[in-house]
DNA sequence: GATGAATGAGGGTTCATTCAT
DNA sequence: TATGAATGAACCCTCATTCAT
């Protein structure tokens, strides 16, 4: 009782492997980010894979393999791309930017943020690996921060707190894209109210800091 | 095949039926808080309860019925918790209120908490009955801070934005709690934590929103 | 999860040991003719009668022992019925009677009909002491129907085959009633559909049989 | 766990697929056809058909597509074979053909011919869309022995009924073949028992409904 | 590369029945 | 008598995976 091919690339005939890996990696990334590892099927990513679940099995290893993989990419792609900016940047500015950089990638791949967030809510064991350089880099976010403060550039404030709320509030358009939708009454995918929740939001953090505005 | 009465209660012999009711109820806000309801096992549920699964089964009529029990107290919970203070109360302190409530729930029932979030990630289909109410709420509140607004008490910002700030905020300490824990290197029991969170919230937001501090 | 006193006597009050007999009867019957031995539910008889199944259980034996009560009296009540009549009758008015008797039994309680019927449709295995005496009852029967025949008051015919024809003919209203209520579309409680019925039934069995009208 | 390929086809090696359809198709009717929908377990079917419920699974949708399969199957069959015959022959003729037709079927394929029985025993809910093209069938046949009665072909006869004793004299061969085979003390498989009730059948139809007998 | 088939465990749920109270 | 609880098997079905072709 086949099941395939009824949704991505139905009929398209031969696919390169390379395209049945993305198809593969985009069914897997909506599967285990609404149900999470143990609630995905690998049924379901099969079928939005355009796949039967003997063809998934050819081209993946393992279910947990498969989810790995992702969490893996995730994991290293966020670690580069959050890193602070260089020391010669304002405190304003390095704040404004990393902002900038986590909310556009929770609006632009909402659905691989979530995984990151039902790995953590179903243990997070699957991280393991991970923390030891996450800790890393937030200790040297504290570090420079705590810097600033003794410098009087920024008022006296618990630095972890602050880049942990900063995460918060920019995560926060991943996870609860529906409740902010429904909130808000509008599709997150609008280039405009993007641009005005990193408005409002680089604003609040700042202000919150007790800092200057950023210089763009 | 029997691979109850090994948790929680075992050879207590004979509960109450109050007693296997608030077990299970227990028992099933962990496993949904871990896997949602898909990846949740009734199985799992049921070992956790010192229960086997039938007679988990003699208790509960479904394992959505159990889910929608849980989810619906939740939502009534929240409902009355947070709506915001009397009029005659200052902005700082209905906002400082409301953080406190809101992050003491977060910090009391993380893992009831965070059945909300999976429902979310999941497609939140099980949430349509009580979005209205939500809104109704949220535009309540909504109405409030730009009467503030418009009084000058506050600078000029969007109510709907600075209502999910203060949510995600709070929420964090529910859904990433691992996260945070691994980043303060410190459990989150700690009653001196909790307040020393509190305060750096409550800072953060009135100073975002450019209010004077709260009066306790 | 008690699920009983829903249906027949909820609220009740007391209940008279014969009054509890004469109900699970009742729902045992409704059940069994509808799902045969294998599909019925005791659950669905105790929630029929009334009671909890823990209840029922304390009245019956078995799931077996009620339906084999129940079929037992049903074979029993039926050899009394459908006895010919005496030898100085008309073969048209005896045949006329059996016609009348088995009718009148079908369209008055058509559920406990069908219960020979879904035990037949199941193997028959638990008719197995009946037969006997069926059997004798039939021989006895064709006797007399070729005592008619070598008499000349009869066409020649198979009498064996002509009692299982009227016997279908009449059955037919009980395991049938939903067919012939569409094709009908009237229910077959009525009094004036049942006599009507009974008379084509009869002049079409004594015209089949090449017999005179019955003398009523 | 492992019960399958003890029945029909064991140790038959590989199968292929329109094989191993038809072996469930059978073992299915087998099955419902004793038990009912209700009564009948997957289990048993697949028992019967050499497989193990999880191979089954493979091949059918569910149990419900499994009977409603069948269920269709034998529906649209009987519609087409028991049409009545053309205007230009004879009522006597064409009254036989449609006896010899039923009571074939029935005696050829038993237990597929009760599965429509059990089925309507059961509430016959799965019958509801049949009826309309059933009850118009019937209409067609009532009008056309409607007009033989005013054309003085036929003695005044309920037309409608008729055609339900038609049914029922033969259906019976099907629903109630083991109380045929007690009462006659011989198998239904027999060609010239067949052909006797066959000739026995007919003479009393139409004899019952004033006809002359049938050209062959 | 791809496909049909198989496999055994486990999913949630109901079954008939029994046991204490 | 009645009731709440327990029991273990069986219910229908899906799971992730493997194995031949």
């Amino acid at each position: 009782m086949k099941k395939a091919a009824t949704d991505a690339v139905a009929g398209k005939a031969r696919q390169s492997r390379i395209e049945t890996m993305e198809a593969i990696r985009n069914a897997a990334i909506s599967e285990f980010s609404q149900h999470g590892f143990a609630g995905a099927s690998t049924q379901a990513i099969a079928q939005r894979a355009g796949l039967t679940k003997s063809q998934l099995h050819y081209y993946i290893e393992d279910k947990e393999a498969l989810y790995a993989q992702i969490l893996g990419e995730l994991m290293q792609t966020w670690e580069h791309l959050f890193e602070f900016g260089e020391e010669n940047q304002s405190p304003s500015d390095i704040i404004a930017l990393y902002i900038q950089q986590k909310l556009r990638f929770a609006l632009k791949q909402p659905e691989l943020s979530r995984i990151f967030t039902t790995e953590l809510l179903s243990g997070g064991h699957r991280l393991a690996t991970f923390w030891p350089d996450a800790v890393a880099q937030t200790n040297r976010k504290v570090a420079m921060i705590e810097g600033w403060v003794k410098a009087g550039e920024l008022r006296a404030l618990d630095a972890r707190l602050l880049i942990m709320h900063m995460w918060a509030l920019t995560q926060y358009y991943a996870d609860y894209a529906i409740q902010a939708e429904r909130m808000l009454d509008a599709s997150l995918r609008g280039r405009k109210l993007q641009q005005h929740i990193l408005d409002e939001l680089v604003t609040f953090v700042l202000q919150g800091c007790g800092l200057p505005p950023a210089s763009r």
